[in-house]
DNA sequence: CTTATATCAGGTACACTGATATTC
DNA sequence: CGAATATCAGTGAACCTGATATAA
């Protein structure tokens, strides 16, 4: 048992029966993790997380979106949202606009030091990003692209 | 929230400098938690969820792993897998032999209960796994899962 | 002494449901 | 009233680091 595993390259377990490789939704769930033990790695001592990123670079996109455009768009609840938007204010990287004018809408958009920490982040995350895409070829990235746009957009169809 | 997103399709934002789509890790943590949300609402009343029933799986592909076996499969320390594997042993789905002879290594098998379930379970998942692989050729397939087994083990190999 | 295992202790970000108040 | 927003309260699974004890 010591060494059961010399070198897993994920085993993917399930039967196989009709396929060849097991779960793809595990294969899935393996990549997403460690690409975001990656990210931690890499934003770790920026102080940042992997939703946080998301979050801010959402903003730097489209400044001025609400807690509740966020949640949509990250396909979150705004409850869980509003947590992370929490805690980037607590740590001055965004600014809320109360106003609002009519509702009781609260405009979110990025500090000068949320913009600041959003490049340093974004520097380290460009050396990951190339990894992900070395060794793909156009016509393979381009599909896997649009399997994953389709799998998370799968989801919000039905409901 | 019954329906307030008649569908973003999923901006991506980041600048699409070089290439066209924006940062692939963030469709893949999209996609992850696209398929997250669907499996616990599949396994919710089952009182499952996904990384619980990654461990199962795991558990009936190969019986008498040990804790930090798991931990290494799953890309996970060993302290967070025996959360996972101490709720899975609170409801009963599976055994610990504090036996092994030598050591003190505890090797771990399904129950009677717990092998019921997972079948529970996999009857589910079978839905959404067609659909992850509906709408791809053979030779995209392939190639997802070469790329996702890819970003999976690049993250082992460093340290 | 070194390595691997398990486990205790502590901490935090994330994600959910449910309920409430406000505003259009 | 209905719909969307924000927010409070509570819960919980999942992650992590660090320290400890035991055993090969």
């Amino acid at each position: 048992m010591r060494k059961p595993n010399p070198h897993p390259s994920i085993p993917a377990p399930g039967e196989g029966k009709r396929g060849e490789g097991g779960y793809l939704g595990y294969l899935l769930r393996q990549a997403a993790g460690a690409h975001r033990l990656r990210m931690d790695r890499a934003l770790g001592d920026l102080g940042v997380t992997q939703p946080q990123f998301v979050t801010l670079t959402m903003l730097a996109a489209y400044p001025g979106l609400s807690n509740a455009d966020l949640a949509r768009l990250a396909l979150l609840t705004p409850q869980t949202l509003s947590v992370i938007v929490a805690n980037l204010e607590r740590a001055g990287s965004l600014v809320r606009k109360p106003h609002a004018i009519h509702g009781r809408i609260q405009h979110i958009d990025l500090s000068d030091s949320g913009r600041t920490l959003l490049r340093a982040c974004r520097e380290r995350v460009q050396a990951i990003e190339s990894e992900l895409t070395a060794g793909l070829s156009d016509a393979e990235e381009r599909a896997v692209r649009r399997w994953l746009v389709g799998v998370a957009t799968a989801a919000t169809v039905e409901s």
